[in-house]
RNA sequence: GCCGAAGUGGCGGAACUGGCAGACGCACACGACUCAAAAUCGUGCGGGUUAUCCCGUGUGGGUUCGACUCCCACCUUCGGCACCA
């Protein structure tokens, strides 16, 4: 069997023992460091992707690294499992349940996970699709409901009409269904909703703890959370017992007020226009709006139209009457829903004024220019003097904010305020395959949660799936028609399900206890456990899934139920595995099957690759060529070690003071290339260059054999093989595993200590140096390692060499930068 | 429009703290082995036909003895947000 590299036999070997002597399982309180490293669970989809390969390859080695360095790794492996492929497959091809083709693509995909050699801990795995882990779901919903963090409220909401289903915020983009890309529509409905808004706050100031975390998700986040300061101002309404309250970031700017605008659907807006000429217009706008998708409503290029609604209303700092106008630009949802109109300091405003021919106030002068609201091209945003502002004329405009504001609150027409673009989440879903919401609703007790006792409420299986449009959940009657727990009496469940997006915000809490029926998790194991110390995954989650589970993790933590606010220290975002430039998708034909690669060249070469081709966060081109390439270095470590096999000296570890010549420089770079890959892997994640430096061990291996036996040290070679296995371990587990065999060691090199260099080892007698004339590199030489600054300087001088090139010039100065050069500066 | 990231050989990429640009791999060329091919091994491989020379890290400027690296302006590509008052 030594003769050839023959991967498969190798691997299927490695992977049945590994399994039988169950290596990769973790105990919950060993007496090593702990070290928790999650990769994002994949939706069973059937087959895996490069981009699954590549995530999990990077977790492997990480968690390899791990234990190879003392720590007990918990590297865990589930299934986001609820979500509408499963539903639609069954849909349009009506014979497998969804619960059957998950589960045979968890089967299949496992297996696959199986034949990469990832070193999981199986016994672990959950699927957030079992009953088992959608009680403790539910448990939690619930628990979320007692709290006041989950409601139900009337609202235009996000509808996809191909998923037939309301979509959160999150999952729109650009005013299309970020699953399936159709166009959004707008719908007003009864949904249930988590007051993530509650948390923004502290969503947002806990993002400066996440050190260990990309600064571009946290920008997105940030951006996304959106927080920003400012006051609301009240306004009332004439001859109405009504008044307006807007949001405005600017009340410093409450002077230059020349028009009022609420969105189309301020409930204010009906009563105002009640009687006038302007009601039937106005009505028939609103409605046209609402209609509106997501899109149309707030592309920037849509015209911004409004309409006088007849109604006035009065500026409460200067007395004065303002028109109160409706305009599609307002949106109900963020603020107040009524914007105050200052055209000179707002580019909005001054497009809207100068289209309906509103008047224009200058009330911010900024210093060294004049401004006149005829002779404006645009807006002015800018700081500046107040004026026109009547007790506050000379003000900066700065200062004006804050004074404007206390102004306000001592005469009781306003208050200091800070709003977040962030809107509640919203997870009800008009689909079957999701966790059931544990609602009730009872003519008599109105909206009853279901008992804790009651949990979990099963997914009926014997449901029809029909493409309605509506969930096979309200037509399944034995399902809908329950009991009050509260009074006994006749009472329906709530029939949409849970968001997915919640399934997957607690899971790795799950992980560490994923068979306890009585509780979500022990106390004592997350406590051990979390947070977790490394996520890896893609950067597609930087806002919903790493969101939802940052608030999940506060309210748990408020909730007293876990002891940590952040649930993930480090993260590290890969980038996509690409194809010609493009990212691998059946449409565009691109697609490279990760079957067809292990079967071809194996896993350890499919995994090589793909750590070797970029660094993790970067982008990865395939390259068939690169692939047989990473193929070629595993043949040729195969060539090197396993002839030795039998003649290698026992030990390695020998006095190393006596080495000299090839020898010494065979050891030099083997402890070289530890330091270099430990540090590679161990601070800064980059794979592909602790790969590059294993590849010129090999290489030097290659030219150390070379040597006649005669002068070479055994032992020297001995160690050079062992250190190569253990490098090669986390990258290529299975080889590195038979050659560590095949060489004649007992136990796995899975479980051996990562080794250390010997900084000894690494000091060289003699080093290059360059030598520059004036930045550029004229000349190399070679100086003892030691040699002082000054003594570099003179011996550089004495080089007949750099004497010709200076020639006649004059030397201004001589710049040693020691183990480098010496810059030599004439003139 | 705003925010962010990235631009280095034919290609993927390296250069970690301002100090030898192009490590490692791919592709290519030549040589060895072979009846031959593959595999393997060896040599070369940014450009300027020659090199102890000159040019070269998206473009233009700057700082510095010295810049892929720092600063300013711009171009291109990718990602995110997009009437948020």
């Amino acid at each position: 069997m030594s003769d050839r590299y023959d991967f498969k036999t190798i691997e299927a070997k490695w992977q049945k023992k590994w399994d039988e002597q169950d290596m990769y399982a973790v105990r919950d309180f060993g007496n090593r460091p702990k070290y928790y490293c999650l990769e994002m669970f994949p939706y069973p989809s059937g087959k895996l992707h490069m981009g699954h390969v590549r995530n999990y390859s990077i977790g492997d080695v990480i968690a390899r690294f791990k234990r190879m360095n003392g720590y007990d790794v918990l590297h865990p492996m589930g299934w986001d499992a609820f979500g509408l492929p499963a539903e639609n497959a069954a849909i349009k091809y009506g014979a497998v349940h969804p619960a059957q083709w998950t589960m045979d693509n968890i089967n299949a995909m496992r297996e696959q996970l199986k034949q990469l050699g990832i070193s999981y801990d199986w016994h672990r795995e959950v699927a957030t699709c079992h009953p088992g882990y959608y009680k403790w779901t539910q448990w939690l919903f619930l628990q979320l409901y007692h709290r006041g963090l989950a409601y139900k409220k009337k609202a235009g909401v996000n509808w996809c009409p191909s998923c037939a289903t309301v979509l959160a915020n999150e999952q729109v983009k650009e005013g299309t269904c970020e699953r399936c890309k159709s166009l959004v529509e707008k719908r007003e409905l009864e949904q249930w909703f988590f007051k993530i808004t509650d948390y923004a706050d502290r969503l947002l100031a806990d993002l400066k703890k996440l050190e260990g975390w990309p600064e571009k998700v946290k920008i997105m986040q940030e951006n996304w959370i959106g927080r920003s300061e400012g006051a609301e101002i009240t306004f009332a309404v004439e001859g109405h017992d009504e008044t307006i309250t807007v949001f405005t970031t600017r009340p410093d700017t409450v002077y230059g007020v020349t028009y009022m605008v609420l969105a189309p659907e301020h409930p204010l807006v009906e009563k105002l226009v009640e009687g006038r000429e302007q009601a039937l217009e106005i009505k028939q706008f609103a409605d046209r709006v609402r209609r509106q998708s997501e899109l149309d409503r707030t592309s920037a290029e849509a015209e911004k139209i409004g309409l006088f609604t007849g109604a006035f209303c009065i500026n409460p700092l200067n007395g004065e009457r303002v028109p109160i106008l409706v305009a599609n630009y307002v949106l109900m949802e963020y603020g107040t829903g009524a914007v105050m109109g200052v055209p000179a300091h707002d580019q909005r405003d001054f497009e809207f004024a100068r289209k309906y021919n509103l008047p224009i106030r200058v009330v911010i002068q900024p210093a060294g220019e004049e401004l006149h609201p005829d002779t404006m091209a645009e807006a002015y945003t800018g700081d500046g003097v107040m004026v026109n502002s009547g007790p506050f004329n000379g003000t900066p405009s700065r200062e004006g904010i804050k004074a404007v504001t206390r102004y306000l609150e001592e005469k009781g027409l306003g208050h200091g305020r800070v709003n977040y673009r962030l809107r509640d989440w919203l997870i009800s879903r008009q689909r079957y395959w999701g966790a059931p919401i544990p609602i009730i609703y009872c003519d008599k007790c109105g909206v009853v949660p279901v008992p804790e006792d009651d949990l979990p409420v099963l997914l009926p299986m014997d449901v029809a799936f029909k493409p309605t449009g509506r969930s096979p959940l309200e037509e399944h009657p034995d399902f809908v028609n329950t009991t009050c727990p509260s009074c006994g009496g006749r009472a329906r469940r709530e029939t949409d399900t849970m968001d997915t997006f919640m399934c997957s915000s607690w899971y790795y809490y799950r992980y560490t206890s994923p068979r306890d029926e009585n509780n979500p998790w022990d106390p004592e194991k997350v406590r051990r456990w979390l947070p977790v110390d490394q996520y890896i995954g893609g950067v597609e989650h930087a806002i919903l899934h790493l969101l939802y589970s940052r608030f999940f993790t506060k309210v748990l933590y408020d909730m007293k139920l876990v002891d940590n606010e952040e649930p993930f220290t480090n993260l590290l975002t890969q980038g996509m595995v690409l194809k010609d430039g493009a990212k691998m998708s059946k449409s565009k034909g691109n697609v490279v099957s990760p079957e067809d690669i292990v079967a071809a060249y194996g896993a350890d070469t499919a995994r090589l690759f793909i750590l070797f081709a970029s660094p993790p966060e970067r982008d990865l081109e395939w390259s068939d060529q690169g692939v047989e390439g990473c193929y070629r270095f595993l043949n040729r470590v195969w060539r090197l070690v396993a002839p030795l096999a039998g003649s290698l000296p026992a030990v390695s570890i020998q006095g190393n003071g006596k080495l000299v010549g090839v020898n010494k420089e065979m050891h030099r770079i083997t402890h070289l290339t530890i330091k270099k890959v430990t540090e590679d892997v161990g601070n800064r994640f980059n794979f592909n260059t602790a790969i590059s430096a294993i590849m010129e061990l090999v290489n030097a291996m290659y030219q150390f054999r070379e040597v006649p036996e005669t002068d070479r040290q055994p032992w020297v070679l001995r160690e050079a093989v062992d250190a190569l296995l253990l490098l090669l371990a986390p990258f290529a587990p299975h080889i590195a595993e038979e050659l560590w065999e095949l060489t004649g060691h007992e136990g796995s090199v899975h479980q051996q200590p990562w080794p250390s260099y010997d900084p000894e080892a690494i000091v060289e007698d003699e080093i290059t140096i360059v030598v520059q004339i004036n930045g550029k590199v004229r000349d190399r030489m070679l100086v003892p390692a030691d040699i002082k600054p000054q003594e570099m300087v003179d011996l550089v001088m004495q080089q007949e060499r750099v004497r010709e090139l200076i020639g006649g010039k004059k030397v201004i100065k001589t710049i040693p930068v020691p183990g480098k050069l010496v810059n030599v500066v004439v003139k």
